[in-house]
RNA sequence: GGCGGCAUAGCCAAGUGGUUAAGGCAGCGGUCUGCAAAACCGUUAUUCAUCGGUUCGAAUCCGAUUGCCGCCUCCA
């Protein structure tokens, strides 16, 4: 049989069997993505299964990014760290855009070289996404230093008729690009033009044809923004930049290319136009789109006014494992809502599973709990399932709690034993390689802590509840919580 | 105006045709405790924006209505 649906029915359901050699499908992968680019979910198929190949829209850095564009950072971390989880090694590039319009207009608002400038941003970018918890990466190209790229890119565009030059600029025509608009669904003869017109762009043959290489004006040219090419000295568009990074780094027809709904179109369009009009292959298989982050029903962008910054949420007390659950915690095809609540909410998530954890990790053992094993293999399946289905993460966190919820019976009440106390750890750390929201080092009391503990032991064994009761305080003021149970003082950091 | 999306408890949010509508936060009650805290147990939507239709059966499919959002322009 060559294609066709085998159904079989197991007396017991199944479920065991389901994991086994029997249904691995070495082929076709189970993980389901929705592509952008047909508005369906897909099974994901990688065109090398030895190697994914990924791109993400990195950051413009003329100014440092906000909350709002961290959201789609955070996913595509999300998607690499899962496709590792599946036994996948992928090749992800995140680009930096530091050479556009408004990184060159700030710099010189700033009195600043251009390069000195976007630096200042990229190097808070490369932070930020260390305290999100972001894997880092070898190399993140810039944009400017991937200019001859660019270049080449253009003359081959031009060489296939697909880019013209009109007053020391070069444009791209849409015009020989069969299906274009098909990413982001627009059709262009429904487009108002006057509207898409750029003011500056009348050169244009047809005022929907993008940018490629703008030349640059006088003021560039004093301040050395310019690049020397057959048309005149000239600067690369965004555009240009994201899709000869693509191309340079990674290959001609690659997996995924991650970016933001609200840049589907024009950016994920044109890049795709470039892709195909200079090789002819498909750039990407899978377009995937990060919805927006919100601010009281609006997008959160600088035009609105309305951003936070990663540092802004330090500095109201929230670290980079609350922001990145708080994140995380809305699928990203829903637009996500900021409000102070939703990070009080991820903070206090955030606490519970550290505290869970910090219980594990002190547990000393029981004799043994006859369904350990079987919870363990549950949230396994269960994680994975609804990773699977396009990364459905409220179901993914569903399953992790309610496996918190059944390990805490036999951890509260002494029935775990060790080994299954090291394979309830070893499992969450499999999960947190993915989900990067826990923390699994031991909390530590310093010695001044651990003497002001002993002291208040010693007044409650005396009956003394007032010198007790101020100590906890005390405790309390160094970020010690106590607990006085049945089976003695417990301590946890707030 | 064109294209697309969303509406489920106090808040956030799964579920997209069929046994009791996941989970988180917050709240409330209980156990424990000298009092707390934590932990554990219990509890919080006869109902899924509204109206109509299809169906034996609808939060889920279809139509209409209302409200909100995104893109088509800055921002990214």
């Amino acid at each position: 049989m060559e294609d066709g649906l085998i159904v079989v029915i197991f007396p017991d359901g199944g479920e065991r069997y389901l994991s086994t050699e029997l249904f691995a499908d070495k082929k076709q992968s189970t993980l389901r993505l929705y592509n952008t680019s047909t508005r369906e979910k897909e099974f994901f198929k990688p065109i090398n299964p030895e190697e994914v190949l990924m791109h993400s829209c990195g950051p413009t850095v003329h100014e440092v990014p906000h909350v709002g564009n961290y959201r789609r950072f955070v996913v595509s971390d999300l998607i690499l760290r899962y496709l590792e989880f599946k036994g996948f090694k992928v090749r992800h590039i995140m680009n930096i855009i530091d050479l556009n319009d408004r990184s060159i207009k700030e710099a010189e608002h700033a009195s600043m070289d251009l390069a000195t400038y976007t630096e200042r941003c990229t190097s808070r970018f490369l932070g930020d996404i260390k305290n999100l918890n972001i894997k880092q990466e070898k190399v993140y190209p810039r944009a400017s230093e991937n200019v001859e790229a660019m270049v080449t890119l253009v003359e081959k565009l031009v060489a296939r008729g697909h880019a013209y030059e009109k007053l020391r600029s070069v444009y791209f025509d849409i015009s020989k690009i069969d299906d274009y608009g098909r990413l982001s669904n627009i059709d262009l003869k429904k487009v108002k033009p006057g509207k898409t017109i750029e003011s500056d762009d009348y050169e244009k043959d047809s005022p929907v044809d993008f940018t490629l290489l703008k030349r640059s004006s006088l003021n560039e040219l004093k301040r050395g923004i310019y690049f020397k090419t057959r048309w005149g000295n000239v600067r690369p568009s965004w555009h240009l930049e994201c899709a000869a990074i693509s191309l340079k780094y990674l290959a001609d027809n690659i997996d995924i290319h991650a970016s933001g709904a609200d840049v589907i179109f024009p950016h994920c369009e044109n890049v795709m136009a470039i892709g195909r009009a200079a090789t002819g292959k498909r750039m990407a298989n899978y377009w995937i789109n990060t919805e927006l982050v919100m601010v009281d029903g609006k997008k959160m962008s600088r035009s609105l006014n309305n951003v936070k910054t990663i540092e802004d949420l330090e500095t109201m007390g929230y670290g980079g494992r609350q922001i990145r659950f708080f994140l995380l915690g809305t699928h990203y095809r829903k637009p996500l809502n900021f409000s102070l609540g939703a990070l009080e909410t991820a903070r206090n998530t955030v606490k519970k599973l550290d505290r869970f954890i910090q219980r594990l990790i002190r547990y000393t053992s029981g004799e043994g709990y006859p369904d350990a094993d079987q919870l363990v293999y549950d949230i396994k399946q269960r994680f994975s399932d609804a990773m699977d289905d396009d990364f459905n993460i409220s179901d993914t966190m569903a399953s992790l709690f309610e496996f918190i919820g059944k390990v805490s019976i036999p951890l509260s009440s002494g029935q775990l034993s060790s080994r299954e106390r090291d394979n309830v750890l070893d499992v969450l750390k499999r999960i947190d390689a993915v989900l990067g929201v826990m923390n699994f080092e031991e909390e530590t009391l310093t010695d001044d802590a651990r003497r002001l503990l002993e002291e208040r032991a010693r007044a409650r064994k005396s009956g003394d509840w007032k010198a007790s009761d101020e100590i906890r305080k005390k405790l309390l003021g160094m970020g010690i919580e106590t607990s006085d149970t049945a089976h003695g003082v417990t301590w946890r950091l707030k």
